[in-house]
RNA sequence: GGGGGGGUUCCCGAGCGGUCAAAGGGAACAGACUGUAAAUCUGUCGGCGUACGCCUUCGGAGGUUCGAAUCCUCCCCCCCCCA
């Protein structure tokens, strides 16, 4: 099975591209991928409403999975959300109601069809990926039932060896969380027994509820099936993917503007940026070894291709094309600032005494509170139409207005207009 | 059920009657330096106010005191040991 004229395999595309942990037997899963299409799948947290970088991984593996001509299953935790996985987790994850896990689905199944190729129900071709919940056959699942038809074939001893639960074993795990693995691996036995589902990639702290799930599918349904894992990806730095001062980076444009998911990419390490092309974007590996080549500040350009790349995939090309615009506009003069964040203000407000520049960055959102804007006042980090203010009376009167707009900025990187009608 | 140790500002972690908005570190933010990078140095880092100041915070609720994160009572939660 080969459908990408740069890869020989889906593991070797795998491979290069950074996403190869582990795998609990690659010769046999190499095989029987080369025979022909195979169903795989990996999970995702409906916990908001919508995915955020973090979730880029896993959606990455279905992508090239789809392109590789298999067929990926998005498995969203509808059942294992009101669990909570306990690993690396310090506390009892919130527990959400039917409710929000619904409205939570319907976001994420929009976000995941920018990526692979949806069709559920019947009429569904053959490699079109689809998006489960597993609340489908978690939540009517009587305990009793569930018991003894799964829980037997559970060894306690040896769930006590997996990492997920030893790192807890000195803080602490609820017997709900104990349980997480199990359900996860039932999922794996569900997905086999429905959809012949015979592959699980997931992140490495994923190996061991991955590995009971295989386990669980040779059991109960005599079923030959696999995992791989990709590595848990940090930053340089060593921080969590997607955080930034405004908190996480989400991949839904009401939350984070398709600017500021631009700029991220475009702030990210030197030292990530080879990794993250390769991981991101489906640029050719010709394209980003070149890129891999550019030294110093040309590395921006690689940065620049990333940003331009994964802000394509999420918000579309106009979307990351205006954000390049915007971003040449903010910072290297040039380009179309249509994109920079803004707000809308009458001009009337402008007018005589005008309004405080304290009160409009708190308002429009730039600073947290006040007193943060007068400390950046006070440190030099507030400009208004590129001149430093000084004074923390500044205010903003009709003068100020320019083609329209008001430029504020806010240390060097951030950026906000303020568009003034009539 | 018994005994012991804990819950402090975003995180870790000091404080243990006033000098505490609370040491120190990390994160974060700003400035310098740069390449919208890293490292480094400097500054800031609860809210409101130009400011002497005022308000809110140390698991929760009461109480003692001129005054409590610090003492007392009850409650909730976590860890360890014993049963």
């Amino acid at each position: 099975m080969n459908v990408r004229p740069d890869f020989p395999s889906y593991i070797a595309e795998m491979k290069w591209r950074g996403f190869f942990e582990q795998c609990t037997d690659e010769a046999a899963l190499g095989e029987l991928m080369a025979t022909g299409p195979l169903t795989g799948y990996a999970g995702f947290d409906p916990t908001a409403e919508s995915l955020h970088i973090g979730s880029l991984v896993p959606i990455m593996g279905l992508v090239h999975l789809q392109r590789h001509g298999h067929r990926p299953i998005a498995i969203v935790g509808g059942g294992t959300a009101m669990v909570g996985d306990p690993s690396g987790k310090t506390e009892l994850r919130q527990m959400l109601t039917v409710a929000d896990i619904d409205r939570n689905l319907a976001g994420i199944r929009a976000q995941l069809a920018r990526f692979i190729r949806l069709a559920d129900g019947p009429g569904a071709g053959p490699l079109d990926g689809l998006m489960i919940d597993n609340g489908d056959w978690l939540r009517d699942k009587g305990y009793i039932e569930f018991l003894r038809d799964i829980g037997r074939h559970f060894s306690v001893n040896q769930m006590l060896t997996r990492d997920s639960v030893k790192s807890r074993m000195e803080t602490g795990l609820s017997f709900l969380e104990f349980n997480y693995m199990i359900l996860q691996a039932y999922d794996f036995l569900m997905l086999n027994r429905d959809y012949g589902c015979r592959l699980q990639v997931g992140g490495s702290d994923q190996w061991g509820n991955i590995c009971s799930g295989i386990d669980l599918c040779r059991r109960v349904n005599r079923a030959e099936v696999y995992g791989l894992t990709y590595p848990l990806i940090q930053t340089a730095t060593g921080e969590k993917m997607g955080k930034t001062a405004a908190g996480a980076v989400w991949l839904d444009a009401g939350r984070t503007s398709p600017y500021d998911f631009f700029q991220y990419w475009v702030n990210v390490d030197d030292r990530d940026v080879s990794r993250f092309l390769r991981m991101y974007t489906l640029l050719a590996p010709a394209a980003i070894e070149e890129l891999e080549k550019l030294q110093g500040a040309d590395i921006r350009q690689a940065k620049q291709a990333l940003a331009l790349e994964v802000t394509t995939l999420v918000h579309g090309e106009a979307a990351a094309q205006a954000s390049l615009a915007a971003a040449q506009a903010a910072f290297g003069g040039g380009g179309d600032a249509a994109a920079i964040p803004s707000s809308a203000h009458a001009a009337s407000e402008f007018a005589g005494e005008g309004l405080s520049l304290i009160d409009v960055l708190a308002a429009v959102g730039l600073v947290d509170s006040k007193g943060e804007a007068r400390r950046l006042v006070r440190q030099g980090g507030v400009k208004v139409n590129g001149d430093a203010v000084a004074d923390e009376q500044r205010r903003l009167v009709a003068a100020d207005i320019r083609d329209g707009r008001v430029v504020l900025q806010l240390g060097k990187k951030r950026h906000h207009h303020l568009r003034v009608d009539g």
